[in-house]
DNA sequence: TTTATTTGACCGCCC
DNA sequence: TGGGCGGTCAAATAA
């Protein structure tokens, strides 16, 4: 489930050499007209850019779930539902138990209306009251429970728990949903930046999934170098608020880059593919790396339009960059200091020399 | 002072 | 029928 740094590592080198591929493939191309040799020289890069995509999926999806790559990229991002379960049906033989098969438990009268898996366990766009928490016998995490926050307003009877799983307990930890009846309360999802005290939401409701294109532009730019398909409209808002993934019960610690901190930053988190800035402060290194606040995870922030030179020097510090996370999923995002003095304050660039994406 | 979270206690289901 | 366990309640606590 989690990634590994030699798993990262290995992932890089299949991207890094399909980058490389891409560049001669490109440079091929520029050198026009093609001759019959030059074309099967295209068409042999061509087929080996798809045998690193597969490569690349193919490791992802080894690692984060045992979903089908093709299921997964009709249903991409790091969520993965179970769609609607109703526990009192036969599959309730079936109980999904930290990736097991548990024996049957009847419970109270709840209907389960859904389970999922997810790095961000608030990525619902509803809001949400903690009422219990509860160490559940064998496993390593206690489960939190929630009610609608409604429930009392309108009679609404939506419940959840959150339970995270006992192997995701590192890098990047994985929480497993289950929704318990419709929402009556007719809530409005969650408008972007607009946190409640409690900040017990996603701010992003519809994140949650990417569409293919998004996928496809993603994969694009970290291939090609393409610049991503443009966001919408909101990703370029004001930054949200995402829960802390050290704190999955929604705790009221604000978060590092809550609005209400007035950090300058141009980080934007939530939407896949939301830009962030540069920092003004100047570096030789062609990487920005920030930590998910919604899963713990870090993605890696690309350039927009370009994607990335060799040369560190293309690496404008004003320029817009795109996040292009290795699992693709849409994350809150927070940027990292190596400041000792300004912990979390400013995005910082790593020190690596590499021109492509390393993960530290 | 208000509101949300925490946490121990209690309740009910199941074996 | 009793114990184990999960789910919920509500007082205490924290922000």
């Amino acid at each position: 489930m989690a990634f590994g740094q030699e798993a990262i590592e290995q992932l890089s080198q299949e991207l890094v050499g399909g980058y490389n591929l891409n560049a001669r493939l490109l440079a091929l191309l520029r050198r026009s007209p093609l001759d019959g040799r030059g074309q099967e020289r295209a068409a042999a890069m061509s087929q080996e850019l798809s045998r690193v995509f597969m490569v690349s999926l193919f490791m992802l999806s080894s690692r984060e779930s045992s979903r089908p790559v093709v299921d997964r990229m009709a249903s991409p991002a790091a969520t993965i539902t179970e769609g609607s379960i109703d526990e009192r049906a036969p599959a309730k033989d079936m109980r999904i138990c930290g990736g097991e098969v548990a024996p049957p438990r009847k419970g109270r009268e709840n209907e389960v209306t859904k389970k999922e898996i997810t790095a961000s366990p608030h990525s619902d766009g509803y809001q949400w009251r903690k009422y219990g928490q509860k160490n559940i016998h064998k496993r390593k995490f206690a489960r939190s429970y929630y009610k609608c926050m409604f429930s009392h307003d309108r009679g609404c009877r939506a419940k959840k728990t959150v339970q995270q799983h006992d192997s995701s307990s590192g890098h990047r930890p994985m929480f497993q949903i289950t929704y318990m009846h419709e929402h009556k309360c007719q809530q409005q999802t969650v408008p972007p930046g607009e946190a409640t005290r409690s900040g017990h939401f996603d701010p992003q409701p519809q994140h949650a999934e990417l569409d293919d294109d998004t996928m496809a532009s993603c994969l694009a730019m970290v291939i090609g170098g393409a610049a991503p398909a443009a966001p919408s409209s909101s990703s370029l808002s004001p930054p949200p608020v995402g829960a802390s993934p050290s704190d999955p019960d929604g705790g009221r610690t604000p978060s590092p880059l809550d609005v209400s901190t007035g950090l300058d930053m141009g980080i934007s988190c939530g939407l896949p593919c939301a830009p962030v800035k540069a920092p003004s402060s100047s570096s030789s290194s062609s990487l920005l790396l920030v930590e998910a606040i919604s899963s713990s995870d870090r993605a890696v922030y690309l350039p927009a339009g370009g994607g990335l030179s060799p040369s560190t020097d293309a690496i404008a510090m004003d320029d817009t960059y795109f996040p292009c996370s290795p699992l693709f999923s849409p994350v809150a995002a927070r940027s990292i200091s190596r400041s000792d003095d300004v912990p979390m304050a400013v995005a910082g660039f790593t020190d690596t020399t590499s021109a492509w994406p390393h993960y530290s």
